[in-house]
DNA sequence: ATGAAAGCGCTAACAA
DNA sequence: TTGTTAGCGCTTTCAT
């Protein structure tokens, strides 16, 4: 329904004046004089009138809509990017339109085809698993190569040429690693899932590094790679935790950490005292289990705010420079599975 | 951006014929001849050429988009209700607008006001907490008093007027709560929310019933009502359990579960085989926590269908007959705070 | 089988 | 200050 309300048309022969003066005279135009504006908005309001947007739209060449496509909405993560995303559009009177792929591949692509019939001005875009691992970039490079406003966060893939945001995951992950190393852990395992993932390797990649330079020895042992079976991570895990004698672990999925945790209350082993543990990706779980789980989260609402404020500025000038890629601070929030740190602050939520 | 793609005029022009019959030929036509059809469609792919969308909806009057007003994405009742609305959606070459409100009534308030500028066909919406709570529904109202398409699900209000889908809560506190007294259970405990909430009335009501009618006693001691205050109702809980010897515990929220859970533990009670719980609204947490808790909730992608299908049936039809209200049945998953029945399937996830 | 023209609701350049 | 006209990109009726 675009409205079953009055028009410029309906208005303009009620007043007896022309189509063009009742439109200048909502838009407030200097030209049009007091009284015929007083009289046009009058009648305007009382007919509770609405500019067609479709129209509107029609003549600027715009849609004002942004859409965002995203494996799954259901974590505080995407609520907070979301919440950023619509802070910033609707500063610029941009609505907001949604897909959900659930990590699948065409899932993805139909969205993206769909959304790009002219229905959006850009699109803000996390990938889907499926995507990522068939590595099918098509749909997505077609999209940078008509040179279409895009954005991609969160799950970004590199081989695309496009604005992204991102995490500064090698960061935090060093600094995680130093600090349990000068807490003075000793054996400090590190749960990640196969390399090729984005997340785990720069996660790995900050781990070693720390290690290394706090003078402690890399042992590959410490580290563990889960796979898709979460079963069988469940065995892994128990195994890992029972014969490592791992006394800290860094984890890529909370997932895994809450299994790290049961395995160690199997084996008496207190937590923080004897295994300290910290969590990547840290949402739901990582803050109402029990005990809560130190977390390394990305600030969602900042995620979406910058992501959006980067495709305004693609949308407003296409052309302009190269590609960002802009990494937003993670934010660690320390839980019952660590020591309270001079560092950290506690939290309770 | 309105697709920087090629318009019919311009294929017109390079054609050689009128705008009128390259429109023809796209939509395949029976006026257009087969040669000249395929002349058009090949310059057509040529070009990537795709209809304007904003063109073709001031025409149709109508923007085949819907509106989705929420008060939080984050969970998976919410993701897979949008996965339903999404089905029904694209079958109809829809596309879906989100608002997330944070339960703020002036979020739901600006929400439907930015998406009912003609921005949108129809509305999805369950109403923010504040909303409720404050009792201000004009915004809701006039869009029923234009005769807008609207359909209320899960934060229904009684008192708005529009088609509504709901979950048969009442029946299932009622089969819970009796299938717990069959089972052998003396003492069925209630944690609830404040009486004014829908879904806490009509829980508390099923509970009734079926102690009444399975010859039990209703005990106002083993009601508890919650508030606000997440710390007072952390200790309320654990008064609660500690003292009232009940063995077995109806809750409308995941969280107080897992209070609950705590509580038993520190009162060396075994789950379920002490206390047996089940929680309705059961999500994440339910699913993810140890013991996994046993919980009722609402078929998500059911009711998304069933809202969406209801929607665009007074698209097509805005003045038709009264308004429905359509109960979705719930589904409880039996996890480790309940003895396996014969009645129900183990879900372990 | 093709085209001319009107129109969806609006804005904006130009005329009066 | 107001009106006329053209046009955004498309569909559709009515001529041809």
């Amino acid at each position: 329904m675009v409205k079953s309300g009055i028009t410029l048309k309906e208005m303009a022969y009620m007043l007896d004046v022309s189509i063009a003066t009742v439109s200048k005279a909502l838009n407030d135009s200097s030209e049009i004089s007091k009284p015929t504006k007083l009289r046009v908005t009058d009648l305007a309001k009382k007919h509770n009138y609405k500019r067609n947007i479709t129209a509107y739209n029609l003549i600027r060449k715009r849609t004002s809509v942004i859409g965002i496509i995203v494996p799954e909405i259901s974590s505080d993560f995407m609520s907070d990017v979301f919440d950023g995303i619509t802070y910033e559009a609707s500063k610029r009177k941009y609505k907001l339109m949604l897909c959900q792929t659930k990590n699948k591949y065409n899932s993805e692509v139909n969205s993206i085809n769909a959304l790009t019939d002219g229905s959006v001005d850009g699109l803000i875009v996390s990938a889907s698993e499926q995507t990522i691992g068939r590595k099918k970039y098509s749909h997505l490079n077609d999209l940078v190569d008509e040179n279409f406003p895009l954005v991609m966060f969160d799950k970004v893939i590199d081989a695309i040429d496009c604005d992204k945001v991102g995490a500064n995951i090698f960061e935090s992950s060093y600094n995680i690693t130093t600090e349990l190393v000068k807490s003075g852990k000793k054996k400090v395992g590190l749960l990640i899932n196969s390399e090729k993932e984005h997340l785990s390797v720069l996660c790995k990649r900050g781990y070693i590094n720390a290690l290394k330079n706090n003078g402690s020895i890399v042992d590959e042992d410490l580290i563990l790679i889960l796979g898709k079976d979460e079963l069988k991570n469940v065995k892994l895990i128990d195994a890992f935790v029972g014969s490592r004698n791992v006394d800290a672990l860094v984890s890529v999925d909370e997932r895994y950490a809450i299994e790290a945790i049961r395995s160690a209350q199997k084996n008496n082993m207190s937590i923080p005292n004897h295994l300290s543990i910290v969590t990547f990706n840290g949402d739901m779980l990582a803050k109402n289990f029990r005990p809560s789980i130190t977390s390394v989260s990305q600030n969602g609402y900042l995620v979406g705010r910058e992501a959006a404020k980067m495709l305004f500025k693609r949308i407003k000038q296409k052309n302009s420079a190269g590609f960002i890629t802009k990494n937003i601070a993670t934010v660690t929030k320390y839980r019952e599975t660590s020591y309270s740190t001079s560092v950290g602050q506690l939290y309770f939520s």
